[in-house]
RNA sequence: GGGCCUGUAGCUCAGUUGGCUAGAGCGCACCGCUGAUAACGGUGAGGUCGACAGUUCGAGUCUGUCCAGGCCCA
């Protein structure tokens, strides 16, 4: 039973003598409540000499002067309220916007949001056709439509960043809420036209007809970055062409046309994709494939040695007989007659374009054995690689198909006006009707779609603007390339946490395309270019910046409501050496040109934002910028879309530092589906934002993160451990005044205090060095084993007894308190960036603040400094002897009926003299006994002291131990701390 | 199909240039304390290091193939 009940009658109740532990921290958090308040009273903090309130502001004003860490925020888009996602991101960066300012630095931070683009125009538009709105737009100038989408849109947005900015604040993350960058704004989009003039500067702008990702849905090109891969069912379909001149084939395969009389041989193409086929130019194969003169079911036809077998299995055939076999070179030059189209057709917009090359076989290195015959269909209105092979062998770029998906009027009568997805069946009937169908199936693959209407993507041939990544340069001749892949080969200007960010951006620099930068949309950027009366385009380095003088003053929707003259206002081309000579000459006046419709790819914005917002900011100052952090994913978008024109603009990268972390998955590794996982706001009111920046601080981020629910409960568990042993040590400091300059000179080397404060010199090096790296998760887990180890089970269960039973004044127990005091201010310090609330809670109640008392804020100093002192050299060995002596201890306490630590006493062998300069007090206390010696001996040796006196007061058994003068049984120590005798 | 990455106890992670019986925390089990108490302390049980093959005296660590998963691309 009770040790209480166990005195005697006549014995004085010791409990109420002792030094109990007393706080008004309390146990239970209520983070959901008390979080709020915390944010309320940073809101209102105000720093002297500036008009600006709240924690950000007065971090910002406390680092004037300091050594600059430049971080730049990567901008989410604005739309919907934040999510998982958001809360790693978010915070992995506010742990470095407050890991910087306690180390030292001066970080200011300003939040952004990527405002414009398709997802909040086709957001927009949803809504002006379901509230009836959109049929009065109908009504109005394209302009004047246009600007009234594009104030929808502003709207719309608006909302959104202010819901959003809403809940990062709640998040507790710190960032210039006050004065954002949104890509809307005049200021930023003057930025961005700055990068687009001085990519014009370098040569690297150009407009050309291309090939580009095409949604039918949103009539709009798109970027790579906005095109999602799905599955879909298509019609593929193996199709005859035949040859125009049969002895020629029969030639390149070595045998005579003598032995096949009458017969035509056909080349086979496969393609999944049969509504390009009317745009079919070429066939292509590969020059060292293997090809087959095969007859199948008594038709001659051509495919590659490798395809014979899967191709006619496929179909069924029956009789399967190869003639002869040669290699592809030998088909090259070779011609054929189109299956639905008798002479090839001119492009509409290139009627003079030259056909004569059109119907051949050519050489292409893309060719494959995998899939379909190794011989490719070549349309270079519709493809990438059939438009760079057309380029080389000179055919036209023939694209029968207008922006809504519908045949032009240079298709066969029969196809004209029609969508295409109509038409891959109609082209395959017409040609099995016509003989020419081999073999067609329904073939399932992976097919990109557009990310916003999840409609399949076409390539088709339109009019774009590029910014040219293989053109040198005018200031150096490197190319953009030449530049990304220096930057991310040897040079080592960019640091990339984890390290293999480097060969992933490089993988992926070495084979991108041009970048597209226009859209045909709204709710965008206006690329500042005009159409001359010949139908070419102008837009020149110096047009763009004169432009942009209207737009930085009035916002970009002045392109729509001005007219041409006006825009060019302070344009002049006599000045300007690439202007075009009719405008040079006064040939052609302004008022003569028309302005060009599209509007900038977002990522030319955000990617401009080392310029739009922080050299802009900061007169050039800060640049290039210290980090960037953002998901894995920004490999190729935002960070690739930052490097490319900062190396045009600037020939250096935005950046020194890029850190990626990884994406939530389930709980089983599998990708998070989009209505999985509960809404962060949801997260908020049952965890507490602490416990959620707690567990994030966990992570091991750089690799994929499971996330679910249980493992919040988890971050919880532990938080509260953390909390605990604050709380146990703010508790025994309720009687502590701290002095100003606390002195540690007369700590003793071998004292235990001396001990514990080394290894809290040990962990602010380890926590700040953690911190320095961006090892949160290194960071997070010493300052949990800190306080559960080195504290809790160490240390605080040592100290306990003199913090209870030493006379309050005691030396002894004064310098325990001067010791958990230091340890108690440091650890807030060190938890501060992750735990925001918590910590200041816990600072507060440290240094007894008043609760209305609003400017003391752990927020607002640094990380701690170490303790000057020396602490014994031997403590390491000391503690494997401690562990041994806890499983002797244990073994002891098992095998007989001693319940009570404090029953024991502890032996321990020291032949070579290495313990005898510590306190066996200390050594008792840590070991939880009673008495501890040492010895000669060479075995530990756990004592039982039951035979001995017991204090009524410390439950200790000692030698001191004896009846005093109040009726009780006390040691020394006990009694004079009760002043008796 | 290609590039980059991940796969170590039930869970989250450490494991340096290949080198003793593979570590930690959580969780779990058992014990103690009841003067940190919706706390605290102690002890313990858990792993053929994704699979297979190879290099080596020796492989969690290096190489190859495969399987599973993620991001990006085709």
């Amino acid at each position: 039973m009770t040790n209480a009940t166990d005195q005697q009658a006549n014995t004085p109740n010791y409990k109420k003598t002792l030094n109990l532990p007393k706080t008004s921290f309390p146990m239970k958090a209520n983070l959901v409540q008390n979080e709020p308040a915390s944010l309320k009273r940073w809101d209102a903090l105000k720093t002297d000499g500036s008009d600006n309130k709240g924690l950000y502001h007065a971090m910002q004003a406390t680092a004037e002067g300091r050594k600059k860490f430049i971080f730049h925020d990567g901008p989410p888009y604005a739309n919907g309220s934040i999510h998982l996602g958001h809360l790693m991101n978010k915070t992995l960066k506010d742990l470095v916007v407050r890991s910087k300012f306690m180390a030292g630095y001066h970080c200011p931070y300003i939040p952004g949001w990527d405002c414009h683009g398709l997802p909040i125009e086709h957001k927009v538009m949803t809504n002006l056709v379901e509230s009836g709105k959109a049929a009065k737009l109908e009504t109005l100038t394209d302009d004047q439509r246009r600007t009234a989408v594009r104030r929808e849109c502003k709207t719309y947005a608006d909302k959104q960043i202010k819901l959003q900015a809403g809940q990062m604040k709640r998040l507790m993350t710190l960032a210039d809420y006050e004065d954002p960058y949104l890509t809307f704004l005049p200021k930023f989009e003057a930025g961005v036209l700055e990068v687009l003039a001085g990519l014009c500067e370098q040569g690297l702008v150009y407009k050309a007809l291309k090939p580009v990702h095409w949604s039918v849905a949103n009539e709009t090109a798109l970027a790579d970055a906005e095109l999602e891969y799905q599955d879909r069912e298509d019609l593929s379909v193996y199709v005859d062409f035949e040859a125009t001149d049969a002895a020629a084939v029969f030639n390149a395969f070595g045998i005579q046309e003598a032995d096949h009389p009458g017969a035509t041989p056909s080349f086979m193409i496969w393609t999944t994709t049969p509504w390009t086929l009317p745009a079919n130019l070429a066939i292509a194969v590969h020059e060292k494939f293997n090809y087959a003169l095969v007859r199948v079911d008594g038709n001659l036809t051509v495919m590659a040695c490798d395809a014979v077998e899967r191709v006619t299995t496929l179909a069924k055939s029956e009789e399967v007989e190869t003639l002869a076999t040669t290699t592809g070179d030998k088909l090259v030059g070779l011609s054929y007659t189109h299956p639905l189209i008798a002479n090839a057709p001119t492009p509409i917009n290139d009627p003079d374009a030259d056909t004569s090359n059109c119907y051949s076989i050519v050489h292409a290195d893309y060719v494959t054995l995998e899939d379909g015959s190794g011989l490719v269909h070549t349309a270079p209105g519709h493809g990438s690689d059939d438009y760079i092979t057309g380029l080389r062998v000179g055919l036209p770029v023939y694209c029968p198909v207008l922006g809504d998906g519908t045949y032009d009027t240079t298709a066969p009568d029969w196809l004209i006006g029609m969508s295409i997805w109509d038409a891959n069946q109609l082209v395959a009937d017409r040609l099995t009707e016509s003989g020419h169908m081999f073999h067609a199936y329904k073939f399932n693959h992976s097919y990109p779609h557009d990310w916003r209407s999840k409609t399949p993507v076409i390539f088709r041939c339109t009019e774009q603007w590029f910014v040219a990544v293989d053109q040198p340069t005018k200031r150096d001749g490197n190319s953009l390339r030449d530049m990304a892949m220096k930057s991310t080969g040897d040079d080592r200007s960019v640091h990339y946490v984890p390290a293999w960010g480097r060969n992933r951006m490089r993988g992926m620099l070495e084979s991108r395309p041009d970048w597209c930068i226009s859209r045909q949309r709204s709710w965008g950027l206006p690329i500042p270019a005009f159409t001359l009366p010949t139908g070419d385009a102008f837009m020149t380095a110096a047009s763009v910046t004169a432009v942009n003088i209207i737009i930085r003053e009035k916002g970009s929707d002045a392109w729509f409501a001005d007219e041409p003259s006006s825009l060019l206002e302070h344009y002049n081309p006599a000045t300007d050496p690439d202007a075009p000579a009719e405008l040079k000459d006064g040939s052609v006046t302004f008022d003569q040109l028309t302005k060009g419709q599209d509007i900038l790819d977002v990522w030319f914005e955000s990617g401009s934002s080392w310029n739009a917002v922080m050299r802009q900011r900061s007169s050039g100052e800060n640049f290039p910028i210290d980090l960037y952090l953002e998901g894995s994913d920004q490999h190729r978008g935002w960070f690739q879309l930052s490097l490319l024109p900062s190396l045009g603009v600037m020939g250096r990268p935005p950046f020194r530092t890029l850190l990626t972390h990884g994406f939530m998955v389930d709980k089983d590794g599998k990708k998070l589906s989009k209505s999985a996982g509960a809404a962060l706001k949801d997260l908020f009111d049952r965890y507490g934002v602490d416990v959620l920046r707690w567990w994030v601080s966990s992570l091991a981020y750089e690799n994929d993160v499971k996330v679910d629910e249980e493992f919040f409960k988890l971050a919880g568990d532990s938080y509260r451990k953390i909390r605990n042993t604050l709380k146990f040590m703010l508790s025994n400091l309720n009687d502590y005044e701290a002095p100003a300059n606390p002195d540690f000179s007369k700590f003793h080397v071998h004292s235990i205090d001396a001990w514990v404060l080394g290894e809290y010199n040990t962990l602010i090096e380890k926590v700040t060095n953690a911190y320095e790296t961006y090892a949160f998760h290194e960071a997070q887990k010493l300052i949990y084993k800190f306080c559960n180890t080195t504290l809790s089970s160490e240390y605080l269960s040592a100290v306990k007894d003199r913090l209870y039973c030493d006379a309050p004044d005691s030396e002894r127990r004064r310098a325990t308190q001067q010791t958990l005091h230091t340890l108690t201010d440091g650890l807030c310090k060190l938890i501060a960036p992750v735990m925001c609330h918590t910590a200041d809670e816990a600072y507060r109640a440290l240094h007894k603040v008043e609760p209305k008392e609003p400017t003391t804020c752990v927020h607002l100093t640094g990380f701690p400094s170490k303790v000057n002192l020396e602490t014994a050299t031997a403590w390491p060995l000391l503690w494997e002897s401690i562990e041994k002596i806890m499983k002797a201890a244990e073994d002891t306490r098992a095998k007989s009926d001693i319940d009570n630590p404090l029953d024991l006493g502890v032996k321990l062998p020291d032949p070579d003299d290495t313990f005898k300069w510590f306190n066996a007090e200390d050594l008792a206390d840590i070991c939880g006994v009673s008495r501890f010696e040492l010895t000669k001996d060479d075995k530990i040796e756990i004592t039982d002291l039951r035979e001995q006196p017991r204090c009524d007061r410390s439950w200790k058994r000692d030698t001191t131990v004896k009846p005093r003068s109040d009726g009780g049984t006390l040691s020394a120590r006990d009694a004079q701390a009760l002043g008796l005798d």
